[in-house]
DNA sequence: CGTAATTCTATTATTATAGTAGACAATAGC
DNA sequence: GCTATTGTCTACTATAATAATAGAATTACG
């Protein structure tokens, strides 16, 4: 499952992405119309921008915007920037792998393997959808 | 992330697979082939029998096998029973389905549509391999 | 009956998650 | 320069989930 955090972080970017080229957007904007605790929405922000995907100013008219345009912003690359991986099992991620605690070795577990497929599939679908998407019920 | 919990069970499926129509397969046997704490994979065990996916029978000569034909049991069913939904959110699972906390209605939620499509293809992949498949580097 | 096995209930330790508090820093506009 | 506004940072807390253990109870075979 995603966090919580992760969702929000997925939907503050999505917001972000809809007032893409209009300037700083406030906190409490997203906050509101996403939802989300602005308290608690500080914090992801400030990671996001930390991570360089979102741009900040300060003071008086401040705010968040992208740092990069909406169609270069992936749903895979978001997930694993806030979440570390795709993957199902942490032998399975692929740009975060480990190997999973009291486990056989990978080259004779049956679930690694299957775990590689079911990443494969799932990074297919997330890297192939943008920011830029409407993501209408029919894509 | 599939929890320890869930990764153990799988194994430990995997294992009774391996030996089905042996008869009962003592606990200790799996613990220690699959490294499994013993302990821990009583109650996992516990969980399977009390969900119809094993049988056991009790006192000498006792143990562990499946109650089903490994062909009849599929990576998707596991991961239904011990986690409770292959989904990546609340809002898109199939069988368990929520509402996610602190959600727009889904009907507005952009991410909703995209986790959709991800719990699709999970389950193309896990539903269409059963304990019976050897599960070899090219499937 | 005795031994080898599973089963059940309860408990614990650790970690992750979600969220809050409050002091601090920067900026724009008057 | 003042001040209101807005983001930044560090620390903290509460709750829940996870992983695992303890120990008594039950069953069944021989």
């Amino acid at each position: 499952m995603l966090s919580q955090k992760t969702r929000y972080a997925i939907r503050a970017l999505q917001h972000l992405a809809d007032h893409h080229g209009e300037g700083p957007v406030p906190l409490t904007d997203i906050a509101e119309t996403q939802k989300i605790p602005a308290k608690f929405l500080t914090v992801i922000l400030s990671e996001l921008s930390r991570e360089g995907l979102v741009d900040t100013q300060r003071g008086r008219d401040g705010g968040y915007w992208l740092a990069l345009s909406p169609i270069d912003i992936s749903y895979g690359d978001i997930v694993r920037l806030t979440r570390g991986s795709l993957a199902l099992t942490p032998c399975a991620s692929r740009f975060a792998h480990e190997s999973c605690t009291n486990c056989l070795p990978e080259s004779e577990c049956r679930l690694h393997r299957i775990m590689l497929r079911v990443r494969d599939e799932t990074a297919r679908v997330l890297d192939s959808i943008s920011l830029a998407e409407p993501v209408s019920l029919d894509i």
